[in-house]
DNA sequence: CATGAATGAGGCTTCATTCAT
DNA sequence: CATGAATGAAGCCTCATTCAT
């Protein structure tokens, strides 16, 4: 899976099955004893790399502390994954747009994300999008995030800059 | 060029060039009397999307009128194209990601979306993002440009608020 | 023709057809008013080779001088001629071994060579190689004369000493 | 690789891949699995006939006997190769003309005469070639060869009698 | 369960040849 | 007769997937 990652961040969607099993140390005939199928492989990566960023995303979030405290520490958790696993991210980003993903793996991840769609939720009931669709505003968010995320990994020694910066905007969006 | 949109829409960026080339209504082998390469075609695809979405966005804008004016209506125009040309506009977004574009037909994209990227730069400048670089200023306006125009390709009836929408969203964090 | 003869000696037989077009002067689609067919002009371009070859090497041959002198003056000429036209020559030596020549083409070919052959003929009759069929002796000739000619183009400097010592073998050869 | 040689004796060298792996028994697709391209193909087998045509010419070399002697029986040997294995020696001519063998295999092919173009520098040396680079002579020797072997496969009845002729016709032009 | 050779469908590209202008 | 765009068959090569060991 691991292995899927890096792969497909350095190769892209059409990397071959075979140098997925070869950077999995294994033969390429094994990889299909674990998926029946590539675009089986590239549905459990995608709905893995969802929950492993959502469940980052949600570490420790203080709960008891504002809105405003809360989504800061969501964003921030969410940015420092992407940054630390350039990979990782990368492959996201790929299967997000992919077509072999199915509506069905479409689906659970977004259920992963649900917590902090429910954030989100509570944030734009009373703000200035009150009237756009949940699912814009997730996709906004979303769509601030990867390009926030991109020139933190650019631009690493301003990582942190970034990060703030990407917030402040997007809650600027919001509220 | 239009055929290859529609198939890169429909089936992405690993569509066979057979298939564009029947949609085109030409032989398989005639489409490399027109292009060396299917990379090359991919390359002078973006460009020609690239200019045509630039040029939509900036036709009749109103000079003298003042900066929000102005930024409106080049979003307007450009979510127009997009809603009105969803194929292209499909087709662009995967060429915006594919590693098939090579770093000059890249640089020659952005040339021609200079005058989007001043008109920005003024706004920026005086606002709360003055500290951020363009190129991020210019990328957060393409991401919330793209999720909205899927949304309103996704529920045509609600175009025009989302048009809306989604440019004082942008309105918001800029200035 | 010449073009041909050039093109093939820098690209091989396998040398696409609109390439000798091109470096004829005329369109790809002209050549075919000049040949049915690529194996067409393979052929004619054999039997013009081989004539202009088989011409300059008998061209001024001194008839009432001995055997030798007369062998000599032949294979100066044919040795000059291949020195000097080294594309003609590469073209034709691929041609030889090519099974685009047709029988009709091989056999006329061969016609040409018909005095060069009797030449051969009357020395062979009387030397060590009466015994050997005349084909042979032929090929044989034909052999240490394209040895002879490649060593010759390839140091320019030396040419006339290889192609004395190239004579002399083949004399010792035969007489 | 016995395939190839095969079929490239029938087809020359423009033959399809996909007719080698019919006739070596493997799909298609499997011929890939052994060798990257056409071109390895090529080269391979390039230097597996030239080891094969040089290891056979000099088994059972009579170290202790003349240098006439010891010539006589490379030179026996080698057409033996050749009159027994027309079909790779047919391969190997097209081989030894053909621009996809690479300078490397070249030099190796080369190297793996070494012991031939010993034994004929030594005789060089002495004769009447002594003047003449050592490559012409080897060359020379080859071209007398590949004719002879030609007559012999041609006319398989009187081989031996055309080797004899073959060898003592290089043989007068040696001393 | 692991292996890796074998498979063959399918993709990109080339090129001799045709034909309307 | 010249042109050059159009054609489509054919070639090389890739790769997801299978299966005997």
């Amino acid at each position: 899976m691991a292995a899927a990652a890096r792969v497909i961040a350095a190769h892209g969607l059409g990397a071959p099955t075979a140098l997925i099993a070869e950077e999995a140390g294994v033969s390429n005939g094994s990889l299909f004893t674990y998926f029946d199928t590539k675009a089986d492989l590239l549905n459990q990566l995608y709905l893995d790399l969802k929950a492993e960023s959502a469940f980052t995303s949600l570490k420790g979030l203080p709960l008891r502390a504002d809105l405003r405290k809360q989504t800061f520490h969501m964003w921030s958790q969410s940015m420092g994954w992407a940054a630390q696993n350039p990979e990782k991210r990368r492959a996201l980003a790929q299967l997000n747009v992919s077509d072999e993903i199915t509506p069905t793996s479409r689906a659970t991840g977004h259920k992963t994300m649900k917590p902090i769609a429910s954030l989100l939720e509570r944030i734009r009931a009373k703000g200035p999008m009150r009237d756009a669709p949940m699912g814009y505003v997730v996709a906004i968010m979303n769509a601030v995030g990867d390009t926030t995320a991109d020139f933190m990994i650019h631009d690493p020694s301003n990582a942190n800059k970034h990060c703030k910066m990407g917030f402040d905007a997007l809650w600027r969006m919001l509220v």
